[in-house]
DNA sequence: GTGGTCTAGACCACC
DNA sequence: GTGGTCTAGACCACT
């Protein structure tokens, strides 16, 4: 259900936060669903107590879960606005994308193109 | 030519060399021209020798530039296999941006009329 | 398990890195394998930290090892790749090589004789 | 007649010493014969008058060349010593080759195979 | 404990 | 003047 990489730069709490997000945004979890316990995410991932404890905390300050203290954690119920807020983060994303294109020369086109051609990629799948 | 944002939380280094790689594929450096020494960017931008002289070398260790000893650091020839590169590198980048709109249920069509949008932006700037 | 040469004119973090790039292509240190921390190797070789820091992170970016914050620094898993890269860099020098054969009219026959000698005198260590 | 490339980490001295080195010591330059004199070096190269001194200052040193006040540079004549001189420095960059060899697993055989082949790449040309 | 960034300053090599 | 190496030490982030 989550997954490290550690080849990658990005540190173990901010994987599991991302991993977590999407699950949630995608559906994988639904409102008021449990997630897995700090304790028992820690064993499975191999990994410290403490990095699942700070991924969880920031995902509550984001308003992505809620604790409930004594029983567990679990997926936060108004998603609608994390949605609009995560619409909103990958715009910016997509802008900076957009300069970038712009420094390499890759017209409007080539972009759609590219971007139709990783769509329908994803579609085979 | 080069600035620094310090309120951007990549570090100084990473800034220089992206800010220098664009400037590059853009065209605005031409290949052998000479880039600014390293110590006349590092007083211009009131930051240390060696923050700049990092960033230089990680930039010759990936092509974009070459250094002579005593004379200072030129833009490399071999602009094609460069733009190439950086071409796949966005590609890359593009796809991870198209999984993840697929995460918050994007459309191909809502995607592509984003994009529209912040081409056109940019154009009227 | 490493060593500097101060009489050697290459610097420190070069001899470092070429070091661990033989551990590594021998076989010395397996994939995902930790290399010593950056503080333990600058505290054993006498030398500074950023030193070490300097050769690990040239290793990272020349894709030999990847370093996880907070754990250290460890053997890449592509070994193939990095292997193949090698070969090639080999081949380069042995080009170089020849041609200066060429300059001091060296045979190829006496060329082989030499390499058959060296290569026996490393067997009977 | 003599060339210098500046992507190439060596120093530009370096580089004319051995350019001029591996003339004489090919037979492309006779005993006896001048060298161009540091001024047309230098202007040819568009390179620091005191580059070419410095080289040539080494190469006399090193028994390459002897200069004639008010004259100009000379090749040596005693090129026997200088061809064992460098037949050793050879014998010992081929052994640090074979060295390198061996951390990736290249056989006797296989290295014979390569040579081989770089040798009659030659002959071809 | 681990790695990563930055500074200040020294010293060297090259042009 | 140019780049390159190294040191010492501070401060930050992550596990």
């Amino acid at each position: 259900m989550i997954q490290i990489d550690y080849a990658n730069s990005e540190s173990i709490y901010i994987q599991i936060k991302e991993n977590i997000k999407k699950l949630i945004l995608s559906g994988g979890l639904k409102p008021d669903e449990m997630i897995p316990s700090v304790r028992s995410l820690a064993s499975t991932l191999a990994i410290n107590v403490n990095t699942v404890l700070r991924a969880y905390k920031e995902l509550e300050l984001e308003g992505y879960i809620y604790s409930v203290q004594g029983k567990g954690n679990f997926v936060s119920g108004n998603n609608n606005s994390l949605k609009e807020k995560s619409v909103e983060d990958f715009k910016e994303k997509l802008g900076k994308l957009v300069k970038e294109a712009d420094y390499i020369n890759i017209t409007l086109e080539e972009f759609i193109n590219m971007a139709k051609e990783l769509y329908s990629d994803k579609e085979e799948r």
